[in-house]
RNA sequence: GUCCCCAUCGUCUAGCCCGGCCUAGGACACCUCCCUUUCACGGAGGAGACAGGGGUUCGAAUCCCCUUGGGGACGCCA
């Protein structure tokens, strides 16, 4: 049997990270069984049947995250909305078979029993009003909801793939709202309908589901169809401990990329936080299709930690490839320093990204550790920079210049010898003469090593940005 | 308030299901040292946890109960 999961966002904001890691595991584990199983789907339902909060920019927000994060779903995108002539059909044979009924209760009286189940600590809130009464007692003007009749007594068991067997008595559940009085379908109802219809056999989602599914549960017994499998997973908690949500620290995918995060690097720290395989850290998306698994899911919610994520990211950046990287920062800089650029620029990042690259944790970090590679001569220089080109630190480097203008070989290698010969020569350590080469070639006193970044430069360079700092203010 | 769930270093976690191999392992962060032209990277060390209390057992991080703490859900939102 093929399995099938969805990812099923509401689109009244971006794609936060705990909705993408959601999204992940469902991809994963279709892929898992797409590869080692009898098939495996991945689909994209978009819950816009909230017309007043769903917007375009939304949806749009969620695609491009998806596609940003590399989860690609298989065939087009369901929207729930369009599908609610199905959803209110179903309703309608529930009503027609007397599992469902007309409720008139106006929203003061709701409120009332509302407050008066909480008084009475109660959970379950509607009473019943309207389950049994007869229909001619319908209040005339009034459009009625339609309530599914939930068994009274009893308990409703999920076998959760993750929690366990989660248990409640149905005492504590009330009659479902299936259909509003506008004859719009509810989530609850549409869910259940969509899953079923597009064939879902796990339901990987959050666990601020969990409540939820008892009710589709109920639901999918008087529907008469079989529940798919659930596997709710613990939600991600900001650094305070409390579920994170948009004004909680939990930001868009697009943040992320912005900050400077590689989506494998993010991948990865998602999969790793509330699913492990031993002690494996590192691991490709190449493993985690092989490895993942709902077993190894774990049960109580992980705090998201900004500085794991930002060292998993410095790792795969020193594992990427130089070209791939090289792109990435030189559309930074094209648009951070717009016609700024040398048009070697892109040939230099390429060149000297091995000495960069293990020098940043992020694509903006990297970035800005580049930016002397890219800019035209003449560079800007920091203050400290500045400082070790005074006095003699400009006597010093006015005597390696004229030592570099006259040397054979311009390798990475042949410069650092000869500016060591050149240091003992002046009983010297090589760090002295090092730094105002620094500061004169980066316009900064950190860098990669500046026999690298000569190397990358090439000789006519590198003596021009030497010779900008000489005569320079 | 009611219901449901969770509980190992500061954080993510391994171990727990099938008690002994656990003087509890790894990763991030932190501290020290080494490497070193700066900063990093890398390497070697260090500090750091089974929430508490009862059981069961020869033996419990592992099984049971209670307490405490944390979280989630209680909509004609999704």
């Amino acid at each position: 049997m093929t399995v099938v999961t969805r990812f099923a966002p509401s689109p009244t904001g971006f794609l936060h990270i705990g909705g993408a890691r959601t999204a992940l595991y469902n991809w994963l584990f279709a892929k898992h069984h797409e590869r080692h199983g009898t098939g495996g789907k991945f689909y994209l339902r978009i819950e816009d049947t909230d017309r007043a909060r769903s917007t375009q920019e939304a949806v749009d927000a969620i695609y491009d995250g998806l596609q940003w994060l590399g989860l690609e779903w298989d065939g087009d995108a369901v929207s729930q909305f369009a599908r609610a002539d199905l959803h209110r059909a179903a309703a309608e044979r529930l009503l027609a078979e007397g599992k469902a009924y007309k409720c008139y209760c106006s929203p003061e009286e709701l409120t009332e029993m509302r407050e008066k189940a909480r008084a009475e600590g109660r959970k379950r809130m509607y009473d019943g009003t309207w389950r049994d009464r007869d229909p001619s007692d319908a209040p005339a003007g009034v459009d009625p909801v339609i309530r599914m009749k939930a068994p009274l007594e009893g308990e409703t068991v999920i076998e959760d793939r993750v929690q366990g067997r989660v248990t409640v008595a149905n005492e504590q559940l009330d009659d479902m709202v299936l259909l509003r009085a506008d004859g719009t379908p509810t989530y609850m109802l549409a869910v259940v309908v969509d899953d079923h219809d597009m064939g879902v056999t796990h339901v990987i989602r959050g666990d601020d589901h969990l409540t939820n599914a008892f009710r589709q549960t109920q639901l999918y017994l008087a529907l008469g169809w079989d529940a798919p499998v659930f596997a709710h997973i613990p939600l991600i908690h900001g650094p305070d401990g409390a579920k994170m949500s948009k004004r909680h620290g939990a930001l868009g995918a697009e943040a992320y990329r912005d900050m400077g995060f590689l989506p494998e690097a993010l991948r990865n720290y998602l999969l790793r936080l509330g699913w492990s395989h031993g002690d494996d850290e590192i691991i490709s998306t190449d493993q985690a299709i092989d490895w993942f698994n709902l077993e190894n899911i774990g049960k109580s919610a992980a705090r998201f930690d900004m500085t794991k994520l930002t060292s998993l990211n410095g790792t795969y950046i020193r594992e990427a490839d130089n070209g791939y990287l090289a792109d990435l920062v030189m559309n930074r800089l094209q648009a951070e320093q717009p016609g700024k650029l040398a048009k070697e620029a892109r040939d230099r990042l390429f060149k000297g990204m091995n000495g960069l690259k293990e020098r940043a944790k992020t694509i903006s970090e990297l970035s800005e550790n580049a930016i002397f590679y890219a800019l035209q001569r003449p560079i800007e220089k920091t203050e400290k920079a500045a400082t070790q080109l005074e006095g003699d630190g400009a006597d010093l480097l006015r005597e390696i210049r004229s030592v570099l203008s006259s040397t054979d070989t311009w390798t990475d290698e042949a410069l650092m010898a000869t500016a060591r010969e050149f240091a003992e020569a002046g009983g010297r350590k090589l760090g002295a003469v090092a730094q105002p080469i620094r500061a004169a070639l980066t316009g900064n006193t950190v860098s990669p090593s500046v026999f690298e970044i000569m190397d990358v430069l090439g000789r006519e360079e590198t003596l021009g940005r030497i010779d900008d700092a000489l005569t320079g203010p």
